[in-house]
DNA sequence: TCACATACATACTGGTTGGTATGTATTCCG
DNA sequence: CGGAATACATACCAACCAGTATGTATGTGA
């Protein structure tokens, strides 16, 4: 119009993707979804308004594509990483697992909880494609557990009178609680002091005594 | 100024107040603190922003006052109003009160979850004054767990190696959890499975064979 | 080389938000 | 009974928001 453009460099498309996606991600994981600013996110990325609507058509799709592509990555990665390259019984994997995730606490986790689990009580009520998204991960997540636990049944290194998903779901609700009540109360101790007791409970999933 | 009022019927400052308080619950519960519409509030209860902002200085100061005034009870009552009428071992106790929730899901709580735990993860990285009214909120529900914990140690119904404090909280955040993940599986099932595996944890806290 | 799609950039808009300024009816107290 | 504090009601506002309209520079295939 009046004024003409003044900058223009490379023509990246998949990075200024990127780098929407990562800006979006750090907006969302402080303030939450709904009160993330696009004008932040679109300071922080570099980017204009033009650029997002072109990768994006809506805020709620941005947000969608963050847990897709940002927050499942990062979720699975933390929790069933470890436990893949573990080898031996699932349960003592678990435990490992546990024991890595109290030892690697960040300040973000403290302050800021689980980005997935900021997600899942924020918007499943008011968003379905955002709750199945998130749902997708948690299924995932989830899945993780119940295969290394099924494994474990299978060898006999896990009772077989438990339901190894119902145990899997157990698990992650007790993780992301642990993380919920540590972030209200600021304390990186009262992560690590719970997830101790639920390694206890993970000992329990250890046959009694002797099998068959 | 130009117009005048047209309605003024009695004069219930209490009244008024209460209906502000519930109001506000409602919204805030449906959308979250942030996302709440003072608007829809002021609509819902029937009354105008001069009345609001005569009981209350700032949004926030309403929102901190639904904690402390509705949310609070609301909480204790169900958690800890079982507890306090049940005699018998605690262990046993907080079983009842397990199956109790458990039995007596509403569709609200499937929906929407814990309206404290949604202020909890939306507000305590935001707000410092809504963090420490929240936090309250929380350990005086850990204290009422924990208390009856330690009665069981004293009478001997509750194994001594265990840190009552500890175990209390994690029964909140494994609680909490639970509801967190059922919200956005939007499964009533998944509540009760966990809760069942809560109670089965509830059982190792009893003392192992015969004592002294 | 040139038309055309892609990948942006800029400027703007209508709607909503929390908060305020101001006016007035009611109640209470001296 | 009268003034002052209380308890509202109404109108208004600046800030911010997601989204859009429009323009333009860049790459690409024919």
């Amino acid at each position: 119009m009046t004024k003409t453009a003044a900058k223009r460099r490379t023509r990246a498309p998949e990075a200024t993707r990127d780098k929407l996606l990562r800006a979006a991600f750090d907006e969302i994981y402080r303030r939450g979804f709904q009160a993330a600013s696009l004008d932040t996110i679109l300071a922080q990325a570099g980017v204009t308004k033009g650029a997002l609507y072109h990768h994006f058509p809506t805020k709620a799709a941005l947000g969608i594509a963050v847990v897709d592509e940002v927050v499942k990555g990062l979720l699975l990665e933390r929790w069933l990483g470890v436990l893949a390259s573990q080898p031996g019984d699932p349960v003592s994997a678990l435990q490992a697992t546990l024991r890595f995730r109290a030892a690697n606490l960040t300040a973000g986790e403290i302050e800021l909880g689980c980005p997935l689990n900021n997600l899942a009580q924020e918007m499943s009520p008011l968003d379905e494609d955002f709750r199945r998204s998130i749902e997708a991960t948690f299924e995932a997540w989830r899945d993780g557990f119940a295969e290394a636990l099924r494994r474990g049944q299978a060898e006999g290194s896990v009772r077989s009178d438990v339901d190894a998903r119902q145990v899997a779901t157990f698990i992650v609700a007790a993780a992301e609680g642990s993380y919920g009540l540590a972030k209200n109360a600021q304390s990186s101790s009262m992560v690590r002091e719970n997830l101790e007791i639920l390694s206890l409970f993970l000992d329990s999933l250890r046959p009694p005594r002797r099998s068959s």
